[in-house]
DNA sequence: TACAAACAGGATAAATTTATCCGAAATAAA
DNA sequence: TTTATTTCGGATAAATTTATCCTGTTTGTA
């Protein structure tokens, strides 16, 4: 479904508003050992979030990530998966066709279409902030 | 969502049922030709439906590809795709974890669990005569 | 039986994704 | 200003997916 970077994208985000929430910046180590990912696979993928907007970067002594505490709440899993996966997932013809649409669909356009919409809305209205705090509370998990 | 294989699995066996339909058996040649894949790429592919019962092959002169006429209609997308990229894309985490479920759900388990069991529903109740009928009527394309 | 047609499958290569390494640049503190 | 810390980004490697090639085996027909 995502790829491997999406998922780490993902993980790392929620990770770094928990802590973001808390005032604090956290390094690739960190978060690598706090999502089981691949420190500097995980590192590349937050470079590409913070060209997105995603997060933020601080370089140098006491630097690390972050994201705004205000801007936690504003940012949608869409966005994160838009800035690594890009929009394919939900925009894309489900059998990989060039030009799929009402007028030329491929065998599978409108089987598909209603699974795509609720995958699209649901990235879209699912919120950072909801999701860091199911992780705070312990009602989900960043690990096995 | 699946795999280029996949993609080219599922077009391919929409187009040897369309040609059962009218008694005939097709060749790799001629089907990656009608879908627009790569031949002998898409030659494996069909390998690999014959041994999952998918689809059956006649070796040796006259041969090809076919499918019993009176199993078109019960054999159903989630086969096809089964055969290839097998159940993860419905049964597996949405972030790759190695446990994810009720009680120890990952950060996005819930919000993911009505996509993925749509997607299963559609892949389970769509049958590949109805795929194919919409190719043979023009109502969908195999290629662009 | 000999031959030609056609799938099976191993070996290999190309492309993409995933992952690692290391030096450069930036920055805060001493 | 020097030093330690930390992200940035290019180069490279490993793994997986996608794709190609070639030989063997099967099978129908002459």
């Amino acid at each position: 479904m995502f790829s491997k970077a999406c998922e780490y994208g993902i993980k790392a985000t929620i990770f770094i508003a928990i802590k973001s929430f808390e005032g604090k910046r956290v390094s690739p180590k960190e978060i690598s050992e706090e999502i089981n990912s691949p420190q500097a696979f995980t590192a590349k993928i937050l470079q590409a979030l913070v060209r997105h907007h995603v997060i933020t970067s601080i370089k140098g002594a006491y630097g690390g990530f972050e994201i705004d505490k205000n801007k936690i709440e504003t940012i949608k899993l869409s966005q994160i998966v838009n800035a690594i996966d890009g929009d394919s997932i939900y925009n894309g013809c489900g059998l990989g066709m060039e030009t799929c649409d009402e007028h030329h669909p491929c065998p599978v356009h409108d089987k598909f279409k209603s699974v795509r919409d609720e995958l699209k809305q649901m990235l879209e209205n699912t919120s950072l902030e909801e999701l860091a705090l199911n992780i705070k509370s312990g009602a989900s998990f960043l690990k096995t």
